[in-house]
DNA sequence: CGTGGGCTTGATAGTCCTCAAGTCGGGTGG
DNA sequence: CCACCCGACTTGAGGACTATCAAGCCCACG
């Protein structure tokens, strides 16, 4: 998002820069209902943005990759209405807030790539409302699959066959609406079908043509993943 | 969302105005793929986003009501990832899609109101996500109607126990992620516990709270539906 | 070496889907 | 005004998918 900036925007940014820090795995770094909460830019490692639901059950929204931004959402609206956590050790650099309502007021060029950015988290939030509300079990792990393949691939060379895939069971099913157990079995199925294998914390895609017909994609080049 | 603008942005919005039409019930007002829609803004009746699977199942991602805005995201990114149905017959004024960069530019506080806009259609869509992955089929429908209820209050008096709710069978399955056979189900088991009643297109709750309380939420009065 | 958490796997049950037939209601044309 | 027709709604039986629960396994870590 703050790639190739002018010379003004570069000022900006570097005047709302506040420190840099690094996180463990499995901490929490906005909660829900946090008012004021600060902006942040992932500079390495991976983190999930999550929401619960009123009997306790967690729904996983989206993973967040480095370059990616964290808490626009409750820049904008004054309230994160959802919690982030760290996923692998995490690089952040923090903001001031402010820098969003400053972007806006005087670099509007920047403005619009915020805004972009909301969008494009947006539009991966349909494609998982899509995912979880029409497809099955299958379905939605190579759809998972492939879109953080895809994501990863789309910031520089990836090897599908040994790919980072830092997720624990548990997040798999909670980002898909399913249970780890079930998970487990699909996975499995997966394996069996040649189609993909999970190994710890690495993904091997062994043809992306069949996981891409698999999550109900159409071609596995383009689409996929219109993320940001 | 052009509530109460300032002079210049008056101009701006009055001078980017192209037209205002009705449209009928259930015609298509923007198709997935497109590139360069429209802009519009709902002055009357209610329409819905959706998108489909790749087995041709339908996922309806928001309702839209009046006031709230079509064509932000692909004005914004330059292609709808999604498409947009008329549901009642609807009033709408269309822009020129070219106001959302011209805001942007020159009028920074109309901009930030559109950032919000997409800010909060956002959250309603992690909201969804999280009920559909979470919650069974009671629960979402407790879901919808709070939200629908809630998102019709904020912009006016209605009566709770006789709400405009122009959904068919249909629509509430492919919303919720269910079939329309399970809904219709579903509805009865609301309506035998005397909490609420659908019958044709309108809404009877009989008790907020305790539709509150099945929709997964701590209190009726606050919360319930962060949209706009 | 002991311990604990995550992973794997099985049996069982519940939710929800599928399919199909029947009912109801509104709109149309005679 | 009535008969017709079509789409939407309703309802039931059966089956598929996924959740739940529980036990055993494996590995990492202390």
């Amino acid at each position: 998002v703050f790639r190739s900036l002018s010379t003004s925007e570069k000022h900006l940014v570097d005047g709302m820069r506040l420190s840099a820090g690094a996180v463990a795995p499995n901490r929490a770094i906005v909660s829900a209902g946090e008012v004021g909460v600060g902006l942040y830019l992932i500079s390495g490692g991976w983190a999930f943005r999550y929401r619960r639901s009123g009997d306790g059950c967690r729904q996983i929204l989206d993973f967040l990759l480095p370059g990616e931004i964290i808490g626009l959402q409750a820049a904008l609206l004054g309230m994160s209405e959802h919690s982030v956590r760290s996923l692998t050790p995490l690089k952040l650099t923090m903001f001031d807030a402010r820098l969003v309502s400053a972007a806006f007021r005087s670099e509007p060029a920047l403005a619009l790539r915020l805004a972009r950015h909301i969008a494009a988290e947006a539009q991966r939030g349909d494609e998982l409302a899509t995912v979880i509300g029409c497809s099955d079990a299958l379905q939605r792990l190579g759809f998972l699959m492939m879109n953080l393949y895809q994501r990863q691939r789309r910031r520089g060379p990836v090897d599908p066959v040994d790919c980072p895939f830092p997720l624990r069971r548990q997040h798999i099913a909670d980002a898909l609406g399913l249970t780890g157990a079930h998970v487990n079995r699909t996975l499995k199925r997966l394996a069996g079908a040649g189609i993909a294998v999970l190994n710890g914390h690495r993904l091997s895609i062994l043809s992306l043509e069949r996981l891409a017909e698999t999550a109900g994609l159409a071609d596995p080049t383009e689409r996929a993943a219109p993320s940001a």
